[in-house]
DNA sequence: CGCCGCGCTTGACCGAGGTCAAGGAGGCCG
DNA sequence: CGGCCTCCTTGACCTCGGTCAAGCGCGGCG
């Protein structure tokens, strides 16, 4: 497994790797190049990991959160009688481990949808490093503060409809986030895991599917998927957005 | 409205009040007494609220988060046709306004249940702190990190009677936890709340209680609630809480 | 090439819980 | 004391989505 140095110093600016969810706080934090050495302790790239291949797993001592460089990761619970919960979808740029905080042991499993390369952070390290660097502390405050309540989309009692029209507006921004397209992308994870995180049936999931394409709304092909009107599909996740 | 300064220096020691819950940060974190100022323009106690008063709104400018110190206070959302939605309920001991930080306005409204009493923090303020004072980060950083997923009562596709008996086993955790009764309180909230929260009809919760006191594992009378036979409730929860 | 297996889809049926409607039971005030 | 209002409870019915079962289609492998 290849390891890098997240950050380079290349004269005129630090910075982390592109997709590294940390890069505008430090850049704006006027940061001191004298301490470019705590950095290099702080992170380091990861991976690949293939799919099926485990991160972290539940209860294992927390040392790091990790950003998403390249891939898909699944977080999930196992239940007492072993039946998978799954808790979320991690796509580029976006950061896992962070509820493990609190108890200094991982609270999930996290698996490669694919093959997934990771940039990784000393958590202590960074926090250390955030009581000298105000613009870390904010970015740390801020994705911890932004994961609150982001389980918006499985609270509330909405119809399978509204969830999985949710989810794929969802994805769809994300991605457009992160520069990739909006309206055509391919769902990493299966049918199940759909199912599983929108708590329905997969039975359902493809019924509804079925019913979005039959509508006009989207284009299904196995794992590829179309948004053929976008003002439809928001407004059949309106509720659940509230936007 | 009255005021109160939520420090004091005693001579040997350096306080919040009982129910705070940055005390133990404080305390613990070696905190330089000759920074008490820091202290005094940080916290303040405020209240008393009256039944039906709002704390904050939503879309207000976020400044500050705040311990509940006496009562009981619920968070929700409205939807766009008006519907109200329940986030949760806040006990003496426990923290509201965490995910308005990576927004800077709150995203839900507060509103006290009965006479409410808070101690405020200055948000701005006690980050600032924070990096000089490893104590207070480290607990801001556990207070943002244990709020993340706590939603797991609502996510989930449980029965009605597993949610509520999760409820009503949080509630007694949390009460017990504070010093009260963890077999006898009194429900602060309307049934209507509750269903709202738990994603229920009331009429559901309504018979789901009947159900559990016919079969002996609580007693209800209006709002007073009695744990009868605690190994029962928790066994109707154990899906939920996963313990 | 043909077989097998897994993930997905489709159909038929069923039940938990939502909805609608009506009826208590305090509590408050005149 | 009586009337009203709000909150809660109870009953009857219906619907959405889960469950069970069967069929499909692509990909892998002998």
């Amino acid at each position: 497994m290849a390891r890098n140095i997240a950050v380079v110093d290349d004269g005129d600016d630090v910075r982390f790797c592109s997709t590294c969810a940390f890069s505008a706080a430090c850049l704006e934090s006027g940061y001191d190049k004298t301490r470019l050495h705590e950095l290099h302790v702080l992170v380091d790239h990861v991976g690949p990991y293939r799919e099926g291949e485990h991160i972290f797993r539940e209860a294992e001592p927390f040392g790091a959160i990790a950003a998403v460089r390249i891939g898909t990761v699944k977080t999930y619970v196992t239940d007492l009688a072993g039946r998978e919960t799954v808790l979320g979808f991690y796509l580029p740029g976006e950061v896992i481990g962070l509820n493990a905080i609190s108890h200094d042991r991982y609270l999930c499993n996290a698996v490669a949808l694919e093959a997934v390369s990771l940039c990784r952070f000393s958590f202590p390290k960074m926090a250390t490093l955030a009581t000298r660097v105000p613009g870390i502390q904010r970015q740390l405050f801020r994705l911890l503060s932004e994961d609150i309540g982001k389980a918006s989309l499985l609270t509330g009692d909405f119809s399978a409809e509204e969830r999985l029209a949710a989810f794929l507006v969802t994805l769809s921004r994300r991605y457009a986030a992160r520069g990739f397209s909006a309206s055509h992308f391919s769902l990493k994870m299966a049918r199940t895991d759909i199912a599983n995180y929108l708590r329905l049936a997969p039975e359902t999931v493809s019924r509804v599917l079925r019913r979005l394409q039959d509508a006009g709304i989207i284009a299904v092909d196995r794992r590829e998927l179309e948004i053929t009107d976008r003002a439809q599909l928001e407004a059949a996740a309106r509720h659940v957005l509230r936007t």
